[in-house]
DNA sequence: TAGTGGTCTAGACCACTCA
DNA sequence: GAGTGGTCTAGACCACTAG
């Protein structure tokens, strides 16, 4: 019933199905002998393609209770936040780095709940400044363990940004991230030079090395900033 | 050299040497066959682990050159988008939902370019305010395709959203998302009963049929609302 | 407990792409 | 041209779970 099988072209094809309304949200699919057969292949390769289908949310999977087109279709997407000097450098900006500020600090009340911790150690904070092409481009609020990461007290943050030793340096193995907007308080105002009480883009990362806490840091972008991914 | 080997096993003891920094960004992996000697199992179960560390950025396959360790690791995330009324119930929260106003108009010139149109034909142009516990929870302004969704025009848009009508009865093949903060307008906050200027988290959605454009949606989050997730 | 998806194998061939 | 990852097969057994 089909011309040549890959397990892409069976993967379209099911979601040509789905996107055409053949088969509705929450209707059962064949299950994979069947469609083997249809498509006149090893089940393997079926399996391959279900596997991306259900990765992107298209259809679920359950043992026993077989394949159903997913009831509650959501948007799934997937952001990549890189390094933000290579997100500069992609924009084809120059790049640069200014350090705010240093200091062994007990950390604040919101730091130590994006850690799940029920105290307030000290940790070093780190405040600095991100550019792309001389304008502000990101302002980083940054608490750094120094008992997780303590060779982060002889890096030469003047130099060097926290963002880029960490992660090069310090792989993590768990990371929240939260995005919110925020007011512009005068202080960051003045750094992003905009004015205070402007809607900033807040992008807030928590990272772990085995459930020690490594880093929290809240990137606050500069106005005009936008999130974009594509999804399909 | 190993205990016993399932993919996810295999997957975990690379993320392990990479996490341990055993091998360092730019390092080149043995290649598959290799490791499955040292795995002792097949190289199809060695691929299977190397396909999702690729999908998650962990390491980068290209083929002849090998199987290297991420040389610019970044933080990838993936939200899950779901229907407004189901995100609110999940909050264990009543939910309602206002139909603020709709017509036919010409689409305003950001709707034309989320589309990747020249010219601003007339759509269907939705407002629409989300309850969560009667308190306002997002605020949606929405360009609907009468040509792309002519169904559209004969739902009762007072009594079910667009959001929900849409995603179940028009999927798409492809969505862009765009997340960004604005200042709230004087017709916005009073809807989402805050203060002009207030910062708002913004959701952007644009969705098309094998490109035509079905919608372009504006979700405007009351003050407080965060988007999280978790990365590994 | 039986049906269904998940994993694994051993081997083959294909498709890139680096040198 | 040769090395490496990507796909596919035919078959087997396992693990979960709905009825």
């Amino acid at each position: 019933m089909s011309t040549r099988s890959s397990w892409t072209s069976i993967r379209d094809e099911i979601k040509r199905r789905v996107q055409a309304r053949e088969v509705l949200p929450g209707d059962k699919l064949p299950n994979d002998q069947e469609l083997a057969q249809e498509f006149g292949c090893a089940r393997t390769t079926v399996q391959r393609a279900m596997q991306e289908l259900a990765a992107t949310g298209t259809v679920v999977r359950r043992r026993k209770g077989g394949t159903t087109v997913a009831a509650h279709p959501v948007t799934r997407t997937t952001f990549d936040i890189p390094i933000t000097r290579l997100e500069v450098e992609a924009l084809g900006q120059d790049y640069g780095y200014f350090l705010v500020s240093q200091g062994i600090e007990q950390i604040s009340r919101s730091a130590a709940a994006s850690f799940g911790l029920q105290d307030q150690p000290e940790m070093l904070h780190v405040r600095a400044l991100h550019l792309a092409g001389n304008r502000p481009y990101i302002y980083e609020d940054r608490w750094i363990s120094q008992e997780t990461v303590p060779e982060i007290l002889d890096v030469d943050l003047t130099r060097e940004s926290a963002n880029e030793w960490l992660i090069l340096n310090r792989p993590y193995s768990d990371c929240e991230v939260r995005f919110l907007a925020k007011k512009a308080t005068p202080q960051e105002a003045e750094l992003l030079e905009t004015e205070a009480g402007e809607a900033l883009f807040v992008m807030e990362r928590t990272t772990w090395s085995d459930s020690a806490p490594i880093t929290r840091v809240r990137a606050i972008a500069a106005p005009g900033y936008q999130l974009t991914a594509r999804a399909k």
